[in-house]
RNA sequence: GGCCCCGUAGCGCAGUUGGUUAGCGCGCCGCCCUGUCACGGCGGAGGUCGCCGGUUCGAGCCCGGUCGGGGUCGCCA
């Protein structure tokens, strides 16, 4: 080694000891005849004084901010009255009587320095230099604390004989319904591999392998457009089991989370709240409820049953209630309005509910005076509180008061931003009419009226397995999401092991047998051979450890994240190719009759 | 793909109703300083105001387009 000790553990009772560190100089305070020098690490931060023939000597007398310097040297306590208490080592400072100087440094595009504010653009392009800047709430910070979480993971699974397993991210499309990344095959000209987009198939033929449990730190690929909480490469902590039920997996789904948020002195308890589907739905407007506050969606399509309000005159209508909303200014009201086009609706009806418990606003007028007379109570308003309404469709109107809870959250401080709030969202259902798929210009596989909400392999729950092609509206899966505050943070099900099941669940999605021998016919086939009752699960480990650094997003506990449009601000990456690289990877192969035409 | 916000020195930002030489802090360069700790003092360099076009006597500022970044909806577990 380099050194004897790390600066930042060097403490009063090391005085007297001739130690050698190395690490970079985080500050320079020079008084001509001396200099101090902050020297640091991953450890921390110790103060070197060095004299002038010492820096002389070492060739280092232009060290300033950043070089990387070996330094040997006599810890002693400091004089009296120079102790700094702000530093762990602030006691002690290391009295060079050598300095080396291993790596000079140009200036820097940015400072090192955590307390001077640095924009995202400058520092993903000098991503080594961001990761280099210490602090409880650095990006080096978060990248440490995700490789705690994955060895946490790591013992909770292997203590109960899961079987860590890689498996290709050169491959074929899988069916998650995102599109792929593609490869070009060079020794194949025309033919191209897929990076998966999950290794579904894979983790189930390992099933069908007799591994019993797999798991997997996962990269996984879509190509899709960004968001904050969107990277085209991303993470999943994958899982999957033999032999076992739904609750077998949400046992050990909590085991994990559990062990994971202890990392940062959080104790959860266990088991989890459980909700259906439908009821997150209903009363949050969303499969991922954020529970930290309360606020429900009423539904209120029976209290406005014979309404002559015929906005409200629809198959669905229901409020949430803003707390002191009705105090609101007029222009805050049309914003809500705004907010509320900006997500499709045609706006956001509204009553305000008085000081003296009379209705005002624009809809009110247009209600009967038993209406009036009862919303509030039905609601559940106060005096000063504002209601918002959306009528229609269930699903849309659903979605959007699911939104006007969460922003209400916010605006109004309702959210306990300390606060841990986990649950399973159960009970999914099988299918969605694809209609609503379509619609919204999705490629959904398959040709008929439904489409799969989880995926294709998804079981549907052991009463619905008779009737799910007769009926597959109603049919619900064995499918399982934990949410963290508002957060999907995991999700998986049971998966369908029988052949016939499977053919079924094709036929209700419109796969013909030749379309799924095409797609997965070697999962098809591996079924044949004795294939295990299994389900699974897979945890987004980007958005666990963001959750747990407490970062706006997934960016900041990736070590070299892209930006948007999927460009690397570090390595430019994506890059033309040269003539030589493109014809040799057979990008420009022409496709023989015969080939896919079509998906 | 739609909508919103941002783009001024290496970094973070200011720049008033359009007005003459575009500022501030940090950093950087030079000199000085033996107890500082985000040391201090003196001096200095550094700008295609993202890019293209338009309006105007005159544009960092107004208009159109475009590129880049961020957010959001669509899309995506």
């Amino acid at each position: 080694m380099l050194r004897t000790h790390e600066a930042g553990t060097l403490r009063a009772d090391h005085a007297g000891t001739t130690v050698t560190l190395t690490g970079w100089v985080a500050r320079r305070r020079d008084h001509g005849g001396v200099a101090f020098l902050d020297l640091r690490d991953a450890s921390g931060i110790v103060q070197v004084v060095a004299r002038d023939e010492v820096l002389a000597e070492g060739g280092a007398h232009d060290v300033r901010n950043e070089y990387c310097i070996r330094v040997t040297g006599e810890v002693r306590v400091r004089p009296e009255g120079n102790a700094n208490p702000d530093l762990p080592t602030g006691d002690v400072e290391v009295v060079a009587s050598e300095l080396e100087v291993l790596g000079a440094s140009a200036p820097l595009p940015f400072q090192i320095d955590e307390r001077v504010s640095v924009g995202e653009e400058a520092r993903l392009k000098h991503r080594y230099l961001d990761l280099r800047r210490p602090g409880a709430h650095s990006a080096g910070a978060a990248i440490r604390l995700r490789s705690k979480v994955n060895a946490a993971a790591r013992v909770v699974l292997g203590e109960r004989d899961f079987v860590e397993i890689e498996t290709p991210t050169l491959t074929r499309s899988t069916p998650e319904g995102a599109r792929d990344f593609l490869v070009p095959a060079r020794l194949a000209p025309g033919s191209w591999y897929a990076l998966p987009q999950s290794p579904q198939l894979f983790k189930q033929l390992l099933m069908v392998a007799g591994m019993e449990r797999y798991y997997q730190i996962a990269r996984c690929y879509r190509d899709e457009d960004f968001r904050a909480d969107r990277q085209p490469e991303f993470t999943q902590l994958d899982i999957e089991m033999s032999f076992v039920e739904q609750d077998d997996v949400i046992e050990l789904g909590e085991a994990i989370v559990t062990e994971i948020w202890k990392l940062i002195g959080v104790d959860l308890q266990t088991p989890f709240p459980r909700m259906t589907y439908a009821d997150a739905m209903a009363r949050y407007g969303t499969d991922k409820p954020d529970l930290r506050f309360g606020n429900e969606i009423t539904e209120c399509t029976e209290f406005f049953a014979d309404t002559t309000f015929r906005v409200f005159q629809a198959s669905y209508v229901g409020a949430v209630v803003m707390p002191g909303g009705a105090s609101q200014p007029r222009k805050q009201l049309d914003a809500w309005q705004d907010w509320a086009k900006q997500r499709g609706a045609k706006g956001l009806a509204y009553v305000l509910v008085q000081e003296d418990g009379t209705l005002g606003g624009p809809v009110a007028k247009n209600l009967t005076d038993a209406e009036r007379d009862g919303l509030a109570h039905h609601v559940g308003a106060q005096p000063g509180d504002c209601i918002f309404f959306a009528a229609g469709g269930v699903k849309e109107s659903r979605s959007l008061l699911g939104a006007a809870r969460l922003e209400i959250g916010h605006r109004c401080g309702l959210i306990d931003e300390t606060a841990w709030s986990f649950l399973w969202v159960l009970d999914a259902p099988l299918f969605e009419p694809s209609a609503e798929a379509t619609a919204s210009g999705d490629v959904a596989l398959g040709h008929s009226a439904w489409t799969a909400v989880h995926h294709a392999f998804t079981s549907p729950k052991k009463e619905f397995e008779d009737i799910f092609d007769t009926d597959p509206g109603s049919a619900l899966a064995y499918a399982y999401d934990m949410v963290c505050n508002g957060n999907e943070i995991g999700g998986g099900s049971i998966r369908i092991h029988r052949r016939d099941v499977q053919e079924r669940v094709f036929k209700v999605m419109g796969i013909t047998p030749e379309e799924a021998d095409e797609k997965f016919g070697f999962l098809l086939e591996a079924f044949q051979y004795g294939a295990p009752p299994h389900g699974g699960i897979a945890f987004g480990w980007d958005r666990i450890v963001s959750l747990l650094a407490g970062t706006d997003s997934i960016r900041d506990v990736i070590a070299f994240p892209k930006s948007g449009g999927g460009y690397d601000p570090l390595t430019g990456a994506p890059a033309p190719i040269t003539p030589g690289q493109r014809k040799e990877a057979g990008v420009d192969a022409k496709p023989a009759v015969g080939e896919p035409a079509t998906v």
